[in-house]
DNA sequence: ATTGAATATTAATTCAAG
DNA sequence: CTTGAATTAATATTCAAT
């Protein structure tokens, strides 16, 4: 098993299941006949951003880092309901027209969520190049914000 | 100072400043003339639930506990739409009266949220009565609410 | 109930090595 | 580039003491 496959695997595995503490995750993968140790799944914590969270129940668990909040996916949503006009892809690019005045603000809200998939934007007056790690995170954003509308 | 002062002050203190490791936390709150020590700061962080995140940058932070996300918002913002009469208060309760037929979907989205302030919540037909853990957080919750009407 | 000192446990990193 | 073994560092807990 390589590291992509791990990696969704652990995903999968801290959803499903309460995780406390790293070793959990070495035990629980042995059991599926995968051997990492400690230090790999510490890297793979890292890479993968889970967070770990005090629970209410007093113990600890492993979690997917957290979604965009609240606040600004209502503010994303509002602006391009607002000022949105195009969006189209271009190889790892997503070009997004907005009404004239409107796109340094979507700039900077996407620049804010953080995206995986997004290497950086750059925001005109009314257009917003959202740069992408490639062409499939390209494809993957244009959907999410097309979600947005 | 005493406690319940420190963690608000350790609140503060994680979202202004980056703060890597708990020994920042001392170190900070020393330089202000509290001396506490690593092991109180653990509690502290445990108490207050938060999180530790692994930053884009290639270290760590220690953050406040993740909003609601967007899509439990979402899901309670149209059920609360669709389906709210009326909400009110007595000492540390919030009644919640809805459309018929709603008010369990309701108390599993408040319980899904898993509201600091919340004791815990039954849901019946047309009402739901949350528990709260006092009258200041049963205000609070009132407040929370409307503001997703 | 809250805390610190000491300790135990857990997590991150270093340092080869494949 | 990815990993494990060993190590260091960080964090959680225990055990008084207040």
């Amino acid at each position: 098993m390589n590291k992509r496959d791990r990696h969704s695997l652990i995903r999968e595995l801290v959803q499903e299941q309460i995780i406390e503490k790293q070793e959990d995750l070495v035990r629980i993968l042995m059991e599926k006949g995968i051997e990492v140790t400690q230090a790999t799944i510490s890297r793979d914590i890292k890479e993968l951003q889970l967070i770990k969270v005090p629970s209410k129940s007093g113990g600890y668990r492993y979690n997917l880092p957290p979604e965009m909040n609240y606040d600004t996916a209502r503010k994303l949503e509002r602006l391009l309901r607002d000022a949105f006009i195009s969006i189209d892809t271009q190889k790892e690019f997503v070009l997004i027209k907005t009404q004239p005045g409107n796109a340094f603000a979507l700039g900077a809200i996407i620049d804010s969520a953080d995206y995986e998939e997004v290497f950086g934007t750059i925001s005109g007056d009314d257009t917003v190049l959202i740069i992408c790690k490639g062409e499939e995170e390209a494809l993957y954003m244009q959907r999410r914000i097309i979600a947005f509308i």
